[in-house]
DNA sequence: CCGTTGGATCGAAGGGTGTCAATATAGAAA
DNA sequence: TTTCTATATTGACACCCTTCGATCCAACGG
C-alpha cells in the first residue's frame, strides 16, 4: 500500500488501486461517520470512549456502533476495550495516505 | 468553505461543515470515479477528452457520463464543451480542500 | 450466583446507488 | 435539411446503505 508521491495527480491509478483506496474514501463519505471520525481525531490523549460519543449524536447507539465499525474495518481507526468501557483511537497512517494521494505535485512552476 | 489546518486533528467537525464535506469523499468512494478522475489529473494539458475515458473502463458510454456528473456536481471537476468533444479537468481546489483537511499538525514533537 | 450497564450484533424497512438499453441532444459534415 | 458522431439524459432493475428496535455478549457490583 504505497502512499507517496500525489498519485491522483500524476498518473492514472490501476484498477487495483482504486479498488483499494475507494472503500476508504466511501467510509469518508458520510457526515455521521466524519464527525465521529474528528472527535476522535481531537480527543485528548488521542482516543476517545465510545460513551463520549453515542450522546452526541440524535442517532441510536446500534447506529453509532455501526458507523464506528466501518471507519474500523476502512482502517480509519482502532479499538480497544478497558474494562467495561471500548476507546477508539485514529490511524493516521491512513489518513496521511490519502492526504499525500490528494496533495498536488509541488507547482511545476508553470 | 474554509480549508486550513488540520480540521480533522484539531476539533469536531461541525454538524454543517460535515454536511459540506461528505458529499466529497462520497464521491471519491468509488473505483470508477477515483480512475476517472486520476486520469483527468493527469491529462497533458490538465485536461481529458470524454473520448478517451469511455474506452478505458468495460462499461456502458452512459454508466461512465453518469459518474463523470457525480465528479463535477462534487466540485471535483470541470467540464468544456470544444466542438463535438468534451474535456474534463480537475478542479485543484478541491482536493487541495480535501488534502488540508486530512493532513495532521505538524507532529507536536511527542 | 444474579442484576445492571456499556457495547456489539441481528433482522427488517426504506431510500439510495451503479449499471444498462433506449432515447434525446449538440455539433459537424454532406 | 438530412445524416452521422459524441455526450447526456431517461427509465428500469438489482443491489447496497442507513437506521431502527430487539437481542446478545462482556465486565463490573452485589
Amino acid at each position: 500500500m504505497s502512499s507517496c508521491c500525489a498519485e491522483l495527480t500524476t498518473a492514472p491509478l490501476s484498477e487495483e488501486r482504486a479498488a483499494e483506496i475507494a472503500p476508504v474514501f466511501k467510509a469518508l463519505g458520510d457526515p455521521v461517520r466524519l464527525r465521529l471520525l474528528s472527535m476522535i481525531g481531537s480527543g485528548a490523549g488521542g482516543e476517545v470512549c465510545v460513551c463520549e460519543l453515542t450522546p452526541a449524536f440524535d442517532l441510536s447507539q446500534p447506529t453509532i456502533s455501526h458507523h464506528l465499525k466501518l471507519l474500523r474495518q476502512a482502517g480509519l481507526i482502532d479499538s480497544e476495550r478497558r474494562g467495561t468501557w471500548v476507546y477508539y483511537r485514529l490511524r493516521p497512517e491512513t489518513t496521511d495516505m490519502l492526504a499525500s494521494l490528494l496533495r498536488r505535485p509541488a507547482e511545476v512552476t508553470a
